[in-house]
DNA sequence: TTGAAAGCGTTACCAA
DNA sequence: TTGGTAACGCTTTCAA
């Protein structure tokens, strides 16, 4: 008896296929220049001997290394590191996980880039870069190094087509829709003053939609750092003014409870008195009492989406376009149900 | 001019410092076998020329790929995958990709491996495995595929030496510790029935506790895929009967916070009339009004620990012992704070 | 203490 | 439509 061997290789299978190692490379590598019948019989000995290409010797091969990078911003409550604190963020991730190993790909969890050494560090095809701020250094250094990046969400300021992202101010100017037809006249936003595109588009989202309608613009900011308390803040002062607002909405992740503690220390009805929009959706709105209505900005498919456009890039595509992948679904809830549901 | 390299390699290294390739491989992965002079000779050209050895190829002559594999758990409200739900997966996600980065190896977030088949796929070197649960299936497949596995928590029910985790006994017992200090005489615990060591430790130290100290024990079930609310229903029996307790602790990530609501539904004061402790903390319960005592189970460093043990192991060492990283910190907040503090 | 040569498993290139 | 051969960058083995 021979000695076992230790793995299968394409050898292997050449020989037990009665073929050469190229052509069972080309047919698992679709190169589309087999006969049928010689692909069949091929592709039943891979699948009897268990074979599987080694990454690391195809990598060795044709220079790629089979993996991406998923590159997290720094949120304002992650504290020392980059993190998965917001429910967008973990989904987000999973869209990216499952996309990528459908492709074959490996997905790497990795700080965003600093600098050239990280960049050298990563070791990856491409990144993918979710929620670039504008002149995003990270981005920077990717590109002096030639890594190919995809972002989630545009940049601000930049004109790169290579990213994926829903359509921030439909989605937004959904929601405003629904508030409206649920009775709701005065319509404030607390939003935050960041160099995102996010920022801006629903920004803009909402003043278009409030001239477009006459309602009165009734802004505020909060902190992204400490959404709840400083919308808490804002609400109070604008609930307590002489003209109130009867909705609130708010795009900044967090501060939708800071508005629903502020309300419930004026003693004031969700929805009744008040209605509660959040741009951002997240466990803990769903959970909330009451639940609040919130967008849901779709970020599995726009993973998916950026992974794929991603692997487009590495491979050399160059017919780039942004990809809008819908417009979020508005996740309808207790806290802007004033009538009667359908 | 002679076309541009694409790349720096090994060879280019020993060409310019006047030695073999062979001279520089051993140097850089610490053969030991170098003189001095010509290591820090050959050092000084790597790091001007930024030579980095390629994963790919060293892979393929060693046959490891450089990468490990962290597996979390389906937490309950993972809902449709596996995903990073709570603080504690996402400090440990964190304390893993950190600790491989410094190991120069590459840290894969996958689901849990549930057939051969998927191990194959898994492509990784060795895995962290958080949490296994008794008779842990996909456990199985990997020590069944020869996959090095080092596991989160012991497995209940199994010997197998390799884990890594805090002293989950001590920890509770800190916990009860500090509330019995702080005036608590009847302490009631919320804690769920599922096939883990978790479960089973800490509810043998509150055991050995209450009997240590005379105090009659309290328990009641909550369910982990809806601790809150189930936490609310158990402790409001709880609560409204003869006998209540004066102070509730819990091991279910979640189920605080309903034992929060509960009290606040029956206008009890916090920490006056009772206090409440989590054995698992969570941004959550920092944020809460009041804020909750909890234990910080150290993921970052049991994450580290996990992954410096599974490197151990894959390099063969057969010289395995549980590692214990500590207590956990009682992280003592508002919720338990009778007293002045000191 | 060092180096030459032989692979590791795969794919690219060119010839049949 | 196929196959032979060389090469990817590194480490290992063995000889000097």
């Amino acid at each position: 008896m021979a000695p076992p061997k230790s793995r299968v290789t394409i050898k292997d299978v050449a020989v037990a296929a009665g073929v050469s190692p190229t052509t069972v490379s080309d047919i698992v590598n679709a190169k589309g220049r087999v006969d049928p019948e010689t692909r069949a019989r091929v592709l039943k000995v891979v699948a009897d001997l268990g074979w599987r290409p080694l990454r690391s010797a195809r990598g060795l091969r044709t220079g790629r290394r089979g993996i991406i990078a998923l590159c997290l911003p720094r949120r304002p409550r992650s504290g020392d590191s980059w993190v998965l604190t917001s429910d967008y963020d973990m989904r987000l991730t999973i869209g990216a996980v499952s996309a990528a190993m459908d492709q074959g790909q490996l997905l790497l969890m990795a700080p965003t880039p600093a600098n050239d050494e990280d960049v050298a560090r990563l070791e990856v095809d491409g990144v993918v870069l979710v929620d670039p701020e504008e002149g995003d250094l990270s981005r920077i250094a990717l590109r002096r190094n030639g890594m190919p990046v995809v972002t989630v969400d545009r940049e601000l300021g930049s004109d790169d087509p290579w990213w994926v992202g829903v359509d921030n101010k439909a989605a937004v100017s959904n929601m405003l829709d629904h508030l409206r037809e649920q009775g709701a006249r005065r319509v404030a936003m607390l939003t935050a003053d960041s160099p995102w595109a996010w920022f801006e588009d629903t920004q803009a989202a909402y003043a278009s939609w409030c001239a477009r309608h006459g309602f009165e613009k009734l802004t505020a900011l909060v902190e992204r750092a400490n959404p709840e308390s400083t919308a808490a803040a804002a609400s109070t002062v604008m609930l307590s003014s002489d003209a109130p607002p009867d909705a609130v909405i708010t795009d900044v992740y967090g501060a939708a409870l800071g508005v629903l503690r502020a309300a419930r220390d004026l003693r004031l009805r969700i929805p009744q008195d008040l209605m509660i929009g959040s741009a951002v959706d997240g466990h803990v709105l769903e959970t909330a009492s009451p639940p609040i209505t919130a967008l849901d900005l779709q970020p599995m498919d726009v993973a998916r989406a950026a992974v794929l456009l991603l692997e487009r890039r590495i491979n050399g595509d160059d017919n780039p376009a942004p990809i809008i992948v819908g417009e979020g679904y508005l996740r309808i809830r207790t806290s802007t149900q004033r009538r009667d549901g359908r």
